[in-house]
DNA sequence: CTGCTTGCAAAGGCTTTGCAGAACA
DNA sequence: TGTTCTGCAAAGCCTTTGCAAGCAG
């Protein structure tokens, strides 16, 4: 496997992906596009915001809090809740499940194939199922 | 089983279980005690606020944050974030997890024999595991 | 006395909003 | 030309903090 650098990975298509999902190609959407898919990350609306506008102003505050909503809901990138503080947005949406490290802030994956529910509880009525996720608090050991 | 009305409940011995976590019990936390206490139950820290002052000034509201992060540090309730705008605290410390209706914002426990996590998965280096959290979101069915 | 607790008001951090100008079809 | 998108600044919400006064032992 010859290396791929972060900066080849970054060519991919993003148009494709926007039209896909009904997400008019802005430039702002495509850059800040760009920047999640480059890899599986988990990034905060803070450091999207530092990266999109990293080589020049790309886009401004509102527009990067606007954009990551509509792609969540678009379903292009997950909501990652695990700090009342701050929400990360996680560009890999397979299922999948997270370590926070509370010392430290960071957040990691879960392997699924290391997690298995055992079945699925019975939902309330007149509820339907929306999504699972599963944190595993860790701190940094003594 | 003769019923128990809610008010009796009311009448546990507060300031034993403050005493057992190592907190001096002044007025201020056994009222807080009290309505955390009560029943197992999901509260946010203005619901808190809310009622601990329902009859009559007891509490203000730095302290009713005060107190609540106090308590959680303490062990004797649970934070439960599901909400990056609000935290609740869980009067039931004992293994569970949680349903949380992103329609309604309600929040309710699911019984520990319903959903089993088969095995730990392996912890990142370094780092000891602090607690898991189950949360499956729901919305009102169409 | 001495240290812990309380409470007010102000500050803080993250996110949303209103609205005018810009961009695109 | 009309609709959608952007961006600034202001507002909003929940939570924390600074600091003086209060309370307990």
């Amino acid at each position: 496997m010859l290396g791929i650098s972060d900066k080849d990975q970054h060519v991919l298509n993003v148009g494709e992906l926007l039209a896909q999902h009904d997400i008019a190609p802005t430039q702002q959407r495509r850059q800040i596009a760009q920047i999640l898919f480059a890899q599986p990350q988990h990034l905060s609306a803070d450091q999207v915001l530092e990266r999109v506008n990293q080589n020049g102003t790309v886009a401004s505050k509102a527009t990067v809090y606007n954009t990551l909503g509509l792609f969540a809901r678009k379903g292009l990138i997950r909501e990652v809740i695990v700090d009342p503080s701050k929400v990360f947005y996680d560009s890999n949406t397979s299922a999948h499940h997270h370590f926070y490290n509370i010392d430290t802030g960071l957040l990691q994956d879960i392997e699924n194939q290391e997690l298995n529910l055992q079945g699925l509880p019975t939902l309330p009525a007149g509820v339907e199922l929306d999504s699972i996720d599963i944190i595993v608090r860790v701190r940094t050991a003594e």
